[in-house]
DNA sequence: TAGTGTGAATAGATTCACAGCT
DNA sequence: AGCTGTGAATCTATTCACACTA
């Protein structure tokens, strides 16, 4: 997973939802807010949030709390959000097409430049005006668009072995949807999207 | 998050992974598994497979390993796969359909029994066979039919108020896909499945 | 001999508690 | 007076290492 990173991974999956929260409030009018008030929001302890901040530096003045948006600013630049991030989608399946099609689903800084699939019967066709290329196309039009991230909607059976050819690729970071428990390098950044385990794991605590 | 489990939840959401991994083993002819084996397919460490099994019973023999098959059905017992989970759909929407009609979305022990949404157009009619539903059954349907998970699938602007309205009913455990932080009592399991916080994460880690 | 099961050791994350600023 | 920022303390999770056994 990358990055002698000053702050720890569970952080950084942290950073998101403050963000999130914050753009609430900052919509709601707030302009100013306290890691009590911010915490009891997200469910998570005061001491946390300024915990996590204090890896990154010192954004609060003390006896009044955090600027919304200038807390916002920080958070997107750490994250990198500020940037673009090319994107692509493997697989066009019918999850693959739900996932391009679903509205709002990619946030503000992703750009999903074009899908990939091996079925002859979609390749030239579009989907939600991205282009649907063929797989052995992906290694030149990923370092043509620089896109970094992949996300990745293909059947588990050939899961694996797409993800060694992206390995291949100027892709640094994957978003798998596939039931699997992917093999890569700890140079790339991989994300697993499994609702499968989610369900599973609940039932444990129903009576 | 109830129970006063012997074991932490980290160890219980790895059992689906050992379950999903122990299976594919079983299908392709493996009958026996060591700690090592099972662990290099995850990318888990055997100490800590170990570990974890450890919390429930002593599963293995020394020297050669664990019995594939038996292991599968210790793991569904305790994770209680081996009943059937009736569960439904909230919001029938674009997200909500396309969670009714993905193929083996919805594991073997679960059964979606009914959709319940507000829009009037929606009402009466079906969804790959299960019957839509007006919200304001929702209290008495989850009774009637022993209902304990719901899958919420509803804008987010609505998915508050809609939890909420859930924790009048018997729903035990919410698997969430709206991008909220939503607020419920201890006593509920809950999951969030929300890919673009994973997005939004995963940009930390490139240059 | 190969691999489990598990206390003990280590590593990691969260919370406490308080000095210090506005 | 109210809230941040942060070392220290606590709590939690992972890994080690080895006695034990099939």
């Amino acid at each position: 997973m990358v990055k002698d990173s000053i702050a720890p991974e569970v952080v950084i999956l942290r950073l998101p939802l403050y963000i999130r929260a914050l753009s609430q409030m900052s919509e709601e009018g707030q302009t100013v807010i306290s890691s009590k008030t911010l915490g009891n929001r997200l469910q998570i302890t005061p001491a946390q949030i300024r915990k996590d901040l204090s890896y990154f530096g010192r954004f609060g003045k003390q006896g009044r709390g955090y600027k919304v948006d200038s807390l916002i600013e920080e958070l997107t630049n750490i994250l990198g959000l500020n940037k673009q991030w090319n994107s692509c989608i493997v697989g066009v399946g019918r999850l693959g097409k739900a996932i391009i099609n679903y509205p709002g689903f990619v946030p503000e800084g992703f750009k999903i430049i074009s899908a990939f699939d091996n079925d002859p019967s979609l390749i030239g066709k579009t989907v939600n005006e991205i282009q649907i290329l063929p797989m052995d196309e992906i290694k030149s039009a990923v370092k043509q668009n620089d896109i970094k991230i992949a996300i990745l909607a293909v059947p588990s059976t050939v899961a694996q072995n797409v993800i060694t050819e992206l390995l291949n690729t100027n892709i640094k970071a994957i978003l798998n949807y596939a039931p699997i428990a992917p093999k890569v390098p700890e140079t790339l950044v991989l994300r697993n999207i499994d609702p499968v385990i989610s369900l599973q794991s609940m039932t444990y605590y129903l009576d």
